[in-house]
DNA sequence: CTGTCATGTGACATACTTGTCATATTAGGA
DNA sequence: TCCTAATATGACAAGTATGTCACATGACAG
């Protein structure tokens, strides 16, 4: 919650300020990070920074909420489309999404990889309170169980853990390497690795 | 590589400046691990260690070293076991091997866990020049595709990455919750799962 | 024009870091 | 015992950081 003085400014200062938090987050881990640095690319005294914020977890928190805004809207437009589609389908379009918003904004995407690896102590509390879009996906498996797609047997959550954990694992590859197409050619390996393993063709 | 006074020490205080090497390396990542906290814990000067060490990455080096040596002794140990065992079977043992060096030496576990999600430069360049011991798992895979246990289509690779960010995950799973048991439960759900997309039962 | 209040500023105190270096201490051979 | 060479020490310089505060500037109402 930044402070009143920081809501007045003008629009492109905001913006200004708001960049400058990206441009850093996204390039150093939260510990790591500079309020200095902060200011000196937003070209605000420091003065005007606690003028503005209360401290460097109020700026994050101030920009990761921005992003998450900017993040709805492109996951929001995903999702409409396909609503018959079964897990498989629909996870492999949500990793499209995912590997499409990296690419599309890669300062946003680093400070996702920078967050998914912190263990500092706030951002252990924030990823705690943030549950993640899991429930959506749980649904999914659900319906598809009941639908005779997917074995009885499996565990969603550890399904769900699995293929999230696979994602963030494709997502941090992309980041390193910048081969978009290589990564999403993994990314349907690697569902249909799992597909026929939870798939209830066979087995039941 | 450690100067010749630190290996002309008597072997208690060698063996104290380790311990509070690790101790320090387990609780910071590298670029936040202070010499300051290392000094102080082993009771020597500021002087002292850089008479020892040229600076931390060196005792990182020698600590790290010393780890692996350790850690030889058991995989190697693992290993002689089960010489037939098939790739899922061997893998599981793997994990149980992981799992169970983890519990073991929770500082160690600690220190690699903080290693694998550590992009400093040094620690980047670092993992960059130790390939893991990949090739056993890959000739393991070759030859169960040879002994028709697996696909002969399936990416060798693409699975060795799989199972190890699986591992990596239920690692630092046991490292956040403690929860031995149920880690080494999920281990044999996911490779179960991912068993039952390489076979070669039903399509290969 | 002036008084008031919001906003901008950078010097400052404080606390941390690393690596150096002059000096003190210790140990072992002659 | 005494001398020398190895080793131990902590003050220090130079850098980083955060958060505060007295003061400067700007804007706007009367």
């Amino acid at each position: 919650m930044p402070k009143e003085t920081f809501y007045n400014l003008k629009d492109d200062k905001k913006q200004k300020i708001f960049a400058a938090a990206v441009q850093e987050f996204s390039s150093s881990r939260f510990n790591e990070a500079s309020i200095n640095q902060i200011i000196k690319h937003a070209e605000i005294s420091r003065g005007s920074f606690y003028q503005y914020f209360n401290d460097k977890e109020d700026i994050y928190l101030y920009m990761i909420s921005e992003i998450g805004k900017e993040k709805l809207a492109v996951i929001n437009e995903a999702r409409r489309l396909e609503p018959d589609a079964d897990f498989f389908q629909a996870f492999l379009h949500m990793t499209e999404t995912a590997l499409t918003w990296a690419k599309a904004m890669p300062q946003y995407n680093e400070i996702g990889m920078r967050m998914a690896v912190d263990d500092s102590e706030f951002i252990m509390k924030l990823r705690a309170l943030s549950p993640e879009g899991t429930n959506q996906l749980k649904e999914m498996i659900t319906r598809d169980q009941q639908r005779g797609l997917i074995k009885a047997t499996i565990d969603a959550d550890l399904v769900i853990e699995m293929i999230l954990t696979m994602m963030l694992h494709l997502l941090i590859g992309y980041y390193r390497t910048g081969k978009y197409e290589e990564m999403f050619t993994r990314a349907k390996v690697i569902i249909d690795i799992i597909k026929n393993g939870i798939a209830a063709s066979e087995e039941g």
